[in-house]
DNA sequence: CTAAAAATCACCCTTTTGTGGGATTGTGGA
DNA sequence: TCCACAATCCCACAAAAGGGTGATTTTTAG
């Protein structure tokens, strides 16, 4: 059997060259193309089929955890690493959740890139060492280990309602104008908040607004 | 003489590796150096000294902001290009003003970059589009002229203990956590969030948390 | 079909924010 | 020297935010 193709997507030129050059230089891999977001990714891989993809989160039009979602219920043979500067527990869920095979971290060195591919095509999954210690302290921490609330602490994945509130929080905005804006009441926009700061661990909305900007969920801005 | 000489600085190795790739690929250009912090980038700068710094803003330890302003001081004569993400006014003001002579984000294709450094060791300043754009509409916005506060609406600088109180912010800190931590009063963190608001353009704390965020300001975070 | 989420709303109560005033001290530059 | 500004503090007040508890209605997925 010939190379192993890599289909590489990330919104950055640069840092897909930078991918590329890695890649290119092993000998049993290959670069079969590259997508500038989520959309692009989906159609190329339908094109190509690639073995591997190489993910990135944040992109504009359609987020890399939205593509991998996408992919792998059209393309379950398609393994997908996801490549992100998110250290986020959430982000790791979530892709794990959608069915990736890999979250490797933007500063991982080239040569740990390499054998994460190759360990991934191997059939295994790979975490990066600080996510998986992030998810070691995760589980130790008390406050996992609650009474009710079954997905809530666990799963901690947000309805498409609270990624709606969360993103206008990000933008500053109060209580009542994110009512406004989703013509729903401040009592609803409150009881959504909470149950985000419960879900992401977060303490209040300034936290909530830190972490979606850090996630990049926020639209525009200004 | 000689090719340009060019230190890429920046915490991604992958990132970098996609620089150099651009960089070596030019038989102008030659890549002098790398470095993972602003640290690092001045220890560096110092060895070999380079005609070209590609610097990136948000690194651990020393951020570019930082070492820009430091190595012009010491090496006026290094011509530094910041390469970023932040696509924020405030950092694009304060590279310039520490005597960067670019401003690209890291979007930027390739081929861009390359003419971008051509341009600037010819003696040039080069601002990406995107943020020229940005400054263009920031001048004509109507906000700017208002009646007192001379520096308040135009240089927008926060003091250093507004930094400060901005960085806890962006943790989700409560005032009184802030006064706690920087043994003040919580009046006195009140009146300096005002100011950061009103210099800032800002509504409230979660947007200056978003701010922040967007900026690199946060130390660490959780 | 049915149980589990998701989404919606209400009420109460406490804490936090943000604004508007005003005031003092020290420092560095014009 | 005088002024602007940074940094500090105070008070009071209205507006938000956040927690708790409970409840109804869709949606969704097994």
């Amino acid at each position: 059997m010939g190379p192993v193709r890599v289909l590489v997507v990330d919104d950055h030129a640069l840092f897909r060259r930078g991918i590329v050059a890695v890649v290119a230089g092993q000998e049993n891999l290959e670069v079969a193309g590259e997508a500038i977001d989520g959309l692009e990714a989906i159609a190329k891989a339908g094109e190509i089929v690639p073995d591997i993809i190489l993910m990135d989160l944040n992109m504009p039009h359609c987020s890399g955890l939205e593509a991998t979602q996408a992919l792998q219920t059209k393309m379950p043979r398609v393994k997908i690493i996801v490549l992100t500067v998110s250290d986020n527990e959430a982000d790791l869920f979530a892709a794990m959740k959608f069915g990736a095979r890999g979250y490797i971290l933007k500063n991982t060195e080239p040569e740990e890139l390499v054998q994460a591919i190759s360990h991934v095509v191997q059939g295994g999954v790979i975490i990066s060492p600080t996510m998986a210690t992030r998810l070691l302290t995760e589980f130790k921490d008390p406050a996992a280990g609650v009474v009710g609330k079954t997905t809530r602490e666990t799963g901690a994945v947000l309805s498409r309602r609270e990624k709606e509130v969360l993103k206008l929080v990000a933008q500053g905005a109060t209580n009542r104008e994110i009512a406004n804006a989703l013509f729903i009441s401040e009592n609803t926009v409150k009881t959504h908040l909470s149950n985000i700061l419960e879900k992401l661990h977060l303490a209040n909305r300034s936290q909530a607004a830190a972490y979606a900007v850090r996630r990049g969920l926020i639209p525009y801005k200004e």
